[in-house]
RNA sequence: GCGGGGUUAGCUCAGCUGGUCAGAGCGCCACCCUUACAAGGUGGAAGCCGCAGGUUCGAGUCCUGCACCCCGCACCA
């Protein structure tokens, strides 16, 4: 075995092998209990970031962890269509051709994104193999599969026919880059630096003029009225006339309407209903006409007179230096504000009128608020409940055409004869009216989040009644981040409720988003994103996946720093180079023994030679039962992060530095006669080591799986694959008693090496200790004698009962731990001012212990109102501190009279 | 404006149902290539847990107020 875990060959190799082996498939036939999960399908065209690593590590923990515990699991892999991002994409390729998808005509566009899809589409998935997702890869869907094409359209039909669906005239964001409608959601708002305008707009009979303040100036050209509050009293006379518009001659009258701010500008705002959402409702209470100045390709309609043709930016400073001319323009400010801006591409959106299909969400609202409400569906963490209801209660319609030829078309035809529009399942091909064959299909295609709706019920066979739906229907855990709440979990939860009578799963877990190491989001115009594929490639997956579920908290966003992943790795680093002390030392065991302690719920209880082991090795089987109990704990709450620092701690602290170095000198004895007293210690010792080792691989490989699967096949003992094997259970292995006294040798052993270190003494150099204290400890540590010697780095060691002689005062350097008086003869190390000034401080501090649990004591009502086993914890802490409070002045009275009889240190 | 989150060691962050909880990683100091590991070992320094009150026998841990930061939603003429 190589001193070094190589990842590499070792996760190119176990990828191969359990896909090959088929270890994640989900049989739908067995009769085990199932866990079922599907994927939040990534962006067909994406490349795996790091915020994709997060996200599926943390549900691979789940899959692996519920399949280790015998689950039939399914984790369902699959890439949505991404309609806007991979049609700009193939059109890119073609403006490279210099082709538009004019060019080429809707077919043969569509045709060219299947070709490009099949090529490079779903790399992402090849990826999510390399950080070992353990998905089942034999059921990878993808949003435009034929399966979810027809759950598609049997969805838009029966929410069409229910009325659910309707199509208007409505003011909607538009993308004039990605050429689209946006829904709602699509459309982020960022505060920058704008400019305020205040324009001056004359009556159109009589005296007097109204002032206007507006942002986009460009707009007033499609102005058709001026409104004001109706309470406002600097206005009141205006309402009912009528202002001139500049630059378009035009008259539009003064209205009055509630939504207008009078606190706002000048308390009257120009009113553009075709060019902005506020006003389209002004405009639909008063009646108003929509004046369309600027055009999907976001230049100047006809209807602008002769700004036609500009761009929006230059037509902004054509009006503007036209009303300067005029002298209507009265001032201009700074202000902040926040245009709505595309959420694929950043251009400035337009609002524009136009003819959309929408969802009527009110009705689908209602049950999903109610599921999440009653609990059916739970958020963790739980705050997430509230963002969730917030925006379900205040919902709007969503706007689900979309002006692309990428994606799943409507499903609505026109008949050209009699004008009836029908929506159906199968392509019509005759008017069902009047039996023309004159039809016309909707050419918009739905928004891809209509479809990622149905995605946890879609992907297992509906509309079909399959078994794999019936199976794994509802699934069991969703997980994903926080940022598409609204977008992807609300309507899932909707969808399932309508379509399958329950929602989609009953908990979703959230997570934040990872941000680049100075906290900012990662994002390719900052260039600070972080490549998964490369941090696997220099560090290993597992360490990539360690340091992201390590460094998250419930909910709370992460920094992606290097340092942490090079400390995951240096950890998996670790394990392997324990495990290979322990293969080594393992090499003749015998393997009929450790076979009962694979895995096994009552191996280690049902061991033949049980009596034969130590203290240690009941101490660091308590050990493990506590982290094993509290892994599981902590997933059972959805904490990964915690569990894998509970590991972290366990194999670092108490398996590397404590226990391996206490076996050693059991494992390093000989012995031919397998009947001697050395050879049942080595047993045992080896024993312990495999059953603690082969116990840690397992709560640890949903975590790493590759470094565990990798070590776990080199054990003497295992089985086909760690990715299979039984998930570990209590086992009765607590030993509060073992705990309490290998604590304390440890602490004494650590007390010694400080003494070592603070006297200078070599590390080489062997010496020896006296221990005094109680007889009950002092078994303990002539229990562990040798471990101490080994540990402490001692040639001799004595121990003596209470009232026992102790090497004279100046020649020893002395301390109290764990309860006992500890003298380590110096010969020549010892200065007695140092030793003072080190036991006074200890002093001082066993002092301020005691002197807090007396104050806990003795405060009025705690020992009265405390739990029982409270009040025992704080007198055995004052106990222990006053015991170590008289044995430091013990001391300290010593080395007063050494130094008054003597010259400080000189030889013993 | 409505809602949510954060403020704990130099840096990044854990601390669940209030009672050894003052922790981890990285960084820092000293010593060590001790036969699993220098991607390591041993020892060490370092924090009045944002501020002010309150509840309680007892509060980073619960409540109230305040300050600063962040994020949703709405508004943004």
């Amino acid at each position: 075995m190589p001193h070094r875990y190589d990842p590499r060959q070792a996760e190119e190799r176990w990828t191969r092998w359990w896909e090959e082996n088929r270890v994640f498939h989900a049989r739908v036939d067995s009769d085990k209990p199932r866990f079922s999960m599907v994927i939040p399908p990534p962006n067909v065209t994406g490349v795996l970031h790091v915020g994709h690593a997060l996200d599926q590590t943390l549900q691979d923990i789940f899959a692996r962890w519920h399949r280790m515990q015998g689950k039939e699991t399914l984790w369902l892999p699959g890439t949505d269509h991404a309609g806007i991002a991979t049609q700009v994409r193939v059109e890119e390729e073609l403006a490279k051709e210099g082709l538009s998808r004019h060019d080429l005509g809707r077919e043969a566009f569509v045709e060219r994104v299947w070709q490009w899809k099949h090529h490079y589409g779903g790399r992402i998935l090849e990826q999510l193999k390399g950080l070992g997702a353990s998905c089942d890869w034999e059921r990878e869907r993808f949003t435009m599969d034929e399966g979810c094409s027809r759950a598609v359209r049997h969805v838009f039909v029966h929410l069409y026919r229910k009325g659910l669906i309707y199509q208007g005239d409505y003011i909607v964001h538009w993308c004039p880059r990605c050429q689209t409608t946006l829904s709602d959601i699509e459309v982020e708002h960022e505060e920058e630096e704008g400019r305020l305008w205040t324009l001056r707009y004359p009556a159109a009979e009589g005296e007097g003029e109204i002032r206007v303040a507006t942002t986009r100036p460009e707009t007033m050209l499609g102005d058709t009225a001026v409104a004001v509050h109706p309470e406002d009293e600097r206005y009141r006379a205006w309402i009912g006339r009528r202002v001139r518009l500049p630059l378009m001659d035009r008259e539009i009258p003064v209205v009055a309407d509630e939504a207008v701010d009078p606190a706002f500008g000048t308390g009257a705002v120009k009113v553009t209903p075709a060019h902005d959402p506020t006003d389209f409702e002004i405009g639909q209470r008063h009646n108003l006409p929509q004046i369309q100045v600027i055009g999907q390709d976001a230049r100047m309609t006809a209807e602008a007179g002769r700004f036609q043709g500009l761009t929006r930016e230059e037509a902004r400073q054509a009006v503007l230096e036209a009303l300067r001319a005029g002298g209507f323009l009265v001032g201009e400010e700074p202000l902040r504000h926040a245009p709505g801006r595309c959420y694929r591409c950043g251009t400035v959106v337009e609002p524009l009128v136009s003819r959309q299909w929408f969802v009527r969400m009110k009705p689908l609202a209602e049950p999903a608020i109610r599921a999440v409400e009653e609990g059916r569906v739970r958020f963790v963490p739980e705050h997430f409940t509230r963002m969730y209801l917030h925006w379900m209660r205040n919902v709007r319609d969503w706007c689900i055409s979309r002006q692309l030829w990428w994606g799943h078309r409507i499903p609505v035809w026109t008949c050209q004869a009699c004008g009836t529009q029908s929506a159906s399942e199968e392509d019509l091909v005759r008017c069902p009216e009047c039996g023309s064959e004159r039809l016309e299909q909707d050419p918009d295609v739905l928004d891809t989040w209509f479809s990622s709706a149905l995605w946890p019920f879609a992907t297992l066979g509906w509309p079909d009644d399959t078994p794999d739906l019936r199976r794994f229907y509802p699934t069991d855990l969703l997980v994903t981040g926080y940022e598409i709440i609204f977008f992807w979990v609300a309507r899932m939860i909707m969808m399932g409720i309508e379509f399958m009578g329950e929602p989609p799963f009953p908990t979703v877990l959230i997570h934040g988003i990872v941000r680049d190491s100075l906290g900012r989001k990662m994002s390719k115009s900052l260039g600070n994103g972080v490549d998964p594929m490369e941090v696997i490639a220099e560090y290993g997956a597992d360490a990539l996946r360690f340091s992201l579920v390590q460094g998250v908290g419930p909910g709370n966003d992460l920094r992606f720093r290097t340092d942490r992943v090079e400390s995951a790795r240096n950890f998996a680093n670790k394990v392997w180079n324990a495990s290979r002390f322990a293969i080594l030392n393992l090499a003749d065991a015998d393997r009929a023994a450790l076979e009962a302690l694979a895995g096994s719920p009552d191996g280690l209880q049902a061991w033949k030679e049980r009596e034969a082991l130590t203290l240690a090795d009941r101490w660091i089987l308590s050990r493990y039962q506590w982290a094993a109990s509290e892994v599981h704990r902590l997933l059972e709450r959805f904490d990964p992060g915690e569990a894998a620092q509970v590991l972290y701690e366990f194999i670092w602290s108490d398996l590397c530095d404590a226990y391996i170095e206490l076996v050693k000198p059991r494992l390093y004895q000989g012995g031919d006669d397998p009947e001697s007293e050395a050879a049942r210690q080595r047993r045992a010792a080896q024993a312990t080591l495999f059953a603690v080792l082969d116990g840690s691989l397992r709560l640890l490989h949903p975590f790493m799986p590759y470094l565990t699967e990798e070590i776990w096949q080199r054990l003497p003992v295992h089985g086909p694959t760690l990715a299979r094997a039984a998930w570990p259970r209590p086992q009765g292995l607590e030993d509060p008693e073992a705990e309490k006294q290998v604590g304390r040798v440890l602490e004494v052993i650590r007390a010694i090496r400080n003494l070592r270190a603070e006297r200078g003494v070599e590390p080489s150099r062997r010496v020896t200790a006296v221990l005094r204290a109680e007889p009950a400890l002092l078994e303990a540590l002539q229990a562990m004698e040798r471990e101490i010697r080994a540990l402490a780095r001692l040639e001799r060691l004595e121990l003596v009962a209470p009232g026992g002689a102790v090497p004279e005062r100046e020649a020893a350097v002395t301390a109290v731990a764990g309860g006992v008086e500890i003298y380590l003869p110096l010969a020549g190390l010892v200065d007695l001012e140092k030793e003072r000034a080190r036991l006074e401080k200890e002093l001082a501090a066993a002092r301020e212990e005691a002197a807090r649990a007396r104050a806990l004591l003795e405060r009025p009502g705690f020992k009265e109102k405390a739990p029982a086993h409270v009040v025992q914890q704080q007198e055995a802490r004052l106990a222990e501190a006053e015991a170590k409070e008289a044995k430091l002045l013990d001391q300290l009275a010593a080395l007063e009279r050494a130094g008054a009889g003597g010259n400080g240190a000189h030889g013993a």
